[in-house]
DNA sequence: CCGATATCAAGAATAATTCTAAATCCATTT
DNA sequence: AAATGGATTTAGAATTATTCTTGATATCGG
């Protein structure tokens, strides 16, 4: 376990919030963080895991995304992304812009504007996977 | 005051709803609604308020639109559009692509892929208004 | 006008999240 | 190593937006 990440002092709980994030990447809420973790940290509370993902949003370690009111839920992917949700399987899959695509380019904002976050959520149906048939 | 709006009876209190929404378009929470219509029901209750955002918003009169897990707030508006926090003053922005961009043509997504629903969120600073100064 | 159905109102219930207070941990200093 | 102080964890209470429940009221077709 490292002593920090970004700055972030890692304890027991921190870390092994961050490592069930980075190897379960299918954005979990905190309630499945919290169910999931329990095989290696029996004790840890739910206010701890909230605490956790506080922190480890608060440091730009994981992302906080949203589904309209939904529970939360938090992933480890840093790039610029968005979400896309399937509404068949109910999983969430991570969206990238095309190659030279940039958001700024193609919305239409006063210049000048400073965007410090972005959130873009799809909700659909992907395609029958054309390796299943 | 219209019998129906795209096949939703218009009750008084859908119908003020409605109305206030289109006038003040500064995409107020439910229980701004409930503040401001007051003047014109004043026996309206919040769970009505509620009821009708909702039966409005089922039957796509009006949007409702969230920003992580703040109250949502509801939007008149049926262009397709996101919707830009301004850091500086609070007020929201709706944001629409620039002429001839399609969603669908900027991300990367499997070929066949049906998106029913998309939500855009931005926060930020816009410029120091170019009349102001 | 009458009965069926939809809507409204008031307050209780729900659920995700945050807060509180006490216990515990950890790094550093003595 | 013990003491100190600050951060973290825990358990449960509190908060808050929203939904649900129930009875009352309004509305529509006949």
């Amino acid at each position: 376990m490292p002593a920090e990440i970004s700055g972030l002092r890692m304890t027991r709980q921190r870390w092994e919030v961050y490592r069930l994030l980075m190897e379960q990447r299918d954005h979990p809420t905190a309630n499945d963080v919290f169910i999931r973790i329990k095989d290696r940290l029996p004790n840890i509370s739910l206010a701890t895991v909230y605490n956790c993902l506080e922190a480890l949003t608060a440091h730009g370690i994981v992302r906080q995304v949203n589904f309209d009111r939904e529970p939360s839920r938090f992933c480890p992917n840093h790039e610029e992304h968005g979400h896309f949700h399937d509404r068949r399987s109910g999983t969430i899959h991570d969206v990238s812009f095309k190659p030279g695509i940039n958001l700024a380019d193609v919305l239409d904002l006063p210049p000048g504007t400073v965007i410090t976050n972005v959130e873009i959520t799809l909700r659909g149906e992907l395609p029958a996977s054309p390796i299943a048939h």
